[in-house]
DNA sequence: CCCTCCTTTAGCACCTGCTCATAATATCTG
DNA sequence: CAGATATTATGAGCAGGTGCTAAAGGAGGG
């Protein structure tokens, strides 16, 4: 049971192409320390298409994809929700979301966690956020998985006030309270009072 | 002085490639109604690449644009700043950062924008955002050039008592309150001395 | 009218990074 | 040891080029 050499290599093969992409074959095949054929089959068992054929899928799809991160990779997922009075979601932090110096989460990833969840609780066709109060508790790093709890804890007529907290393996890192402003009857226009 | 059949072709080719990079000489050359020599000189005297040099860049590219997205793209340019006193920075508000429904900008880019700038300014090596405090007073919508203005107006140990106001076109749209905890012990070469 | 200059084409050799097929070795396994 | 499996070698062919040389085609000037 020695996992087949040959298994191994084809997943040291994909490690390799996950952070180089552009590499040829014989470039891989000196890396692995086998010939160059021994690549061209791992790659066809593998179903990894040729260097320009990857070059070609990642120019592609950057053409229409490079914008999916500004919604779900910032706002996490929402796992449950009950409109008007509460709602759970979850975010991963990944590596691209520590600041370099410190390895530290850039804290508007949870204030768009906990915004983002504050706006889907609230039952409405559109809402906008009034006002903000938010705490950092504790750093995060990357490859925590967070979880954030939102609880409608009042509502004035189309005010609903809303905290957030944000949990990562039970320990509180972030809170914040939120005045959402409803605009379902209010139509479009000077919607916002928001009193100073 | 026809301009040169020359020279409009030159406009076209790249007006072609302009809006599908992902084409051979061959089927340029059919495009234009000349021979493939003749685009392949074109491109040459043109310094543009052959197909498979600009598909890779286009992948190149991509990686980093990815990357790019969720720091300059998010949180603005900084236009000025003086450490421990104050900063300023623009964000444009593109479509991908808006609503659906409402076309209004969502609120964290604001939030971002203003927190990115409030730990810039604090001169230290690493800097954490401890509490927030916002409000947004009017709708942003898409194409809004915003200009943010930070500014120190206390300071008390490793505290820094931060004021953020966004501006668009005057008006102000959100302003925000932070206490950006510096991790630092004490910044070197302050420009400021500031009671401690 | 011919001559010259510029543009456009053509032809050929070569390159990279493969695919596909076929065959010859290693290496392990029962 | 045979047999299977894994690895390597070999050769032909392809796409989409580069680079170079050379020839054909006007279009205008003298």
């Amino acid at each position: 049971m020695q996992a087949s050499q040959k298994t191994m290599r084809h997943q040291e093969l994909k490690a390799l192409l996950q952070n180089n992409p552009f590499c040829t074959d014989e470039q891989l095949a000196e890396e692995l320390h086998v010939s160059v054929q021994t690549i061209r089959l791992d790659r066809s068992v593998l179903k990894i298409p040729e260097l320009r054929v990857r070059t070609r899928n990642m120019a592609e799809a950057a053409q229409n994809k490079v914008r999916a991160i500004d919604s779900k990779d910032i706002v996490g997922e929402l796992l449950d929700l009950e409109l008007n009075k509460s709602g759970i979601s979850t975010l991963t932090i990944s590596p691209q979301m520590v600041l370099d110096k410190t390895g530290v989460a850039r804290g508007f990833y949870m204030f768009a966690m906990a915004n983002t969840l504050a706006l889907a609780v609230v039952d409405a066709r559109a809402a906008l956020t009034g006002v903000g109060n938010v705490k950092y508790k504790t750093p995060v790093y990357a490859g925590a998985v967070l979880v954030a709890k939102a609880e409608v804890v009042k509502r004035r007529g189309d005010k609903f006030f809303i905290w957030v907290f944000i949990k990562h393996k039970n320990e509180e890192v972030f809170r914040a309270k939120f005045i959402i402003v409803s605009l379902d009857k209010v139509a479009e226009g000077t919607a916002m009072s928001s009193s100073s």
